[in-house]
DNA sequence: CGTACCATTGATCAGGTTCAATGCTCGTGG
DNA sequence: CCACGAGCATTGAACCTGATCAATGGTACG
């Protein structure tokens, strides 16, 4: 699969890590709308997306929906947070589209890491990875206009914009439906 | 020294960990203003401060100062990503005060990770510790009006408050420093 | 066909930005 | 020792963008 190679590369595995890593996995298929992980769980997983889109978001305190993370295709997912802490997660994950995934389980994978030297490398790398991924955020929101973020995410993840409804799409962006709607509308003309 | 003991608590080191972690450092002192990282280098060195402050900042295509971090006593300091990719980083590093720090350097923290299994798990812990970090920042933006971020900041580090110029740590929240002058003017009443 | 959900649009509001002026403080040199 | 200048914080006024509230339009699904 075309995926896996992305897998090789990103994640620096080799033929035989790639075969025991990907047997620490299921694969799921969740229908458009469905939730794949509940608030106040602990995640003891963590996802691939095979094919599809999922949303991370929470509810805060005046029960405003927040997507914290848009995903799709070839992304990995789940509340790093809470899967290394083992603290329960205030977000929620549910399926944008019909999705396919692999679902990682930490207790095989922390076999694995425990099991050899490599798979410890790897894990490092798995944190390494997730490090940058959350500093390019802070960056976009840090050093650009909602406008500006909203271009930006056109130009990386078209897919996302493609997908994913633009009441999602706003408040991942930190604004709200109606802003994006005329910020659309702007760019447009 | 009193900091130490918050290392080994925050990093999981044992007392020969903890020596053999310190005698990679060394101790340099820098006065208010000085630069202590340029900009376009790459990052062979991570910080931690014993006394004063440090700012990370860059300026961005319309010549805008803007504040990536600011910190104080007892927190570590550096361009992560830099210093795990090897790439020259955009951040300044800049002392915000007269600053006593740490410099621990990345050859001989490479050497004690590739000479032990439990050195590697700490390069692990590092590594999750700089991503619950920036998580909690992305939090803090995404969920935070300007005027909250503030108040946060203000009940979690009084000391940056204090020690660090107005017109800093207001585009470090996201805003201008007249905007800043502001809330903090209606915070008071 | 009707309903439900979402995107769009309009009108008004609020808060942050910008530009400019003033005030304050501290450090330096006459 | 005082006077001046530099740099920063504050304040004012006008503006702009996004938020909010409310209404309309469009589409998909039962």
């Amino acid at each position: 699969m075309i995926q896996h190679i992305s897998f090789s590369e990103r994640l620096g595995l080799n033929k035989e890590m790639l075969q025991a890593f990907l047997s620490t996995a299921e694969t799921r298929c969740y229908k458009k709308g469905s939730i794949l992980f509940e608030r106040d769980t602990v995640y003891n997983q963590l996802g691939y997306i095979k094919s599809g889109a999922v949303r991370t978001y929470c509810i805060n305190d005046q029960g405003i929906d927040i997507s914290f993370l848009l995903q799709v295709n070839g992304d990995f997912f789940g509340d790093y947070e809470s899967y290394i802490t083992g603290k329960r997660s205030a977000f929620i994950i549910e399926a944008a589209v019909d999705t396919e995934v692999l679902l990682f389980d930490k207790k095989r994978l922390d076999e694995l890491i425990a099991s050899d030297i490599s798979w410890l490398r790897f894990s490092r790398t798995i944190s390494d990875i997730c490090f940058l991924e959350a500093k390019r955020r802070i960056e976009e929101l840090l050093f650009f206009s909602p406008e500006e973020r909203y271009f930006n995410l056109l130009q990386k993840s078209p897919e996302i914009i493609c997908k994913i409804p633009l009441k999602y799409i706003s408040t991942y962006l930190g604004i709200t439906p109606q802003s994006l709607s005329r910020i659309r509308k702007r760019l447009i003309n």
